[in-house]
DNA sequence: GATCTTACTGGACAGTTGTATTGTAAAGGC
DNA sequence: GCCTTTACAATACAACTGTCCAGTAAGATC
């Protein structure tokens, strides 16, 4: 194997990302530190030599995935509120699009029993946390009205949702006899779901 | 290792079981066949003899489990109209009491990549198959009122929602600000807010 | 009772795994 | 120029993997 430039942030980023689309595509513990140092183009000797053990490797990875989305500033963008429906819809959109694949990772991650405690981080912002708006709307009109569900737990929902259409798409069209093609362009018809619901939380007129 | 008895399907089931437990804690692939026996109580030489291959092994399990659940009544209670939601609302909650365990197997099959295909059959019934009530309902009444969403999403979503639960509970509760331990109380929030979901998709009057 | 089938055990094997270790050469301080 | 550091490659090794295969004995058939 030739040796690559002496350049170690440069190299440590290339194992990284080399093991996150690995990890993209395969079960956690599917993928070995051999496969991880060829994607990246370098001997597996390296990656123990930059990370240690392939758990430190992965927790790194983990870290820095949920750092990742966390600082994304298109995964939060600014308060929704409810009397703004196209806004809501059009930063709900736009936080699915990034929550995409951060779900598919967290869901590996997750099933996978590695670093859980990582990942259950509620300052993580979440599409759902749009809520926000709608709650504080609710709030100080208020109060729900009698019956209304917890917004907090229709956020959940609206999060649940989201997190299984990324990880699951095609399994989910087809349960309910829809063609799994369509999952994509039928992602508007599911922010459209989730606006309703969550004027429904609010208490709002339909 | 002391004989077993010679009870050839017996000790199918067994081997059969025991997979499902350990697949049902780790990652599919990093269940061994070795594993298995070991938890079967058998050979690791048995379990070649019974099922070939590993994969036939997985392909078989992965069969049997879509195939319990499908043909388990519990799993598909008796269509509930939206005229009769406390019905409705009963088989919801059986149905997704049902679907947690068959849901958290088919997430690790999927993302493990383990015969997807298998999985993807749309003849298995979920919670939001309760939504053909529902739609028969609308239909029989005129047809969806103007900007009503596709029922068939709904029942996506819905399904979608009891899925990631059922998958990632903690996860979903602590991203919202919520208390992981308070899932399992509050499942019948959950299956109040699919209820209301699927009466707007209706059509029907809050 | 002899023979055949088959449910089972256990050993052997080559390939892969994570990790430890040795070796090399590039870079920087002095 | 020398010397220390360190980013890398390469080898070594024990543990584990899936699969193959030889052996054993229980039970059925005749």
């Amino acid at each position: 194997m030739t040796p690559r430039a002496r350049d170690a942030e440069r190299t440590k980023k290339a194992i990284v990302e080399a093991a996150r689309r690995l990890f993209a595509e395969q079960d956690f513990s599917a993928v070995s530190i051999r496969d991880i140092a060829a994607a990246a183009g370098v001997s597996h000797g390296l990656v123990q030599h930059h990370f240690g053990t392939r758990e430190q490797l992965v927790t790194e990875i983990v870290r820095q995935e949920v750092a990742a989305f966390a600082a994304d500033p298109a995964a939060l963008p600014a308060d929704a509120s409810l009397a703004e429906l196209d806004r809501l819809r059009t930063a709900l959109r736009a936080g699915m699009t990034r929550f995409h694949d951060y779900a598919r990772f967290i869901a590996r991650a997750e099933l996978g029993g590695a670093e859980p405690e990582k990942l259950l981080d509620p300052a993580v912002p979440t599409p759902a946390m749009l809520l926000a708006g709608a709650i504080r709307d609710l709030q100080t009109s208020g109060g729900p009205g009698p019956g209304t569900p917890d917004p907090a737990m229709v956020a959940a929902y609206v999060n649940a949702s989201f997190f299984a259409f990324a990880t699951l798409a095609p399994w989910l069209m087809t349960s309910v006899g829809l063609e799994p093609r369509d999952y994509e362009a039928r992602l508007d018809e599911i922010v459209d779901i989730s606006v309703r619901l969550m004027a429904l939380a609010a208490g709002a007129e339909r």
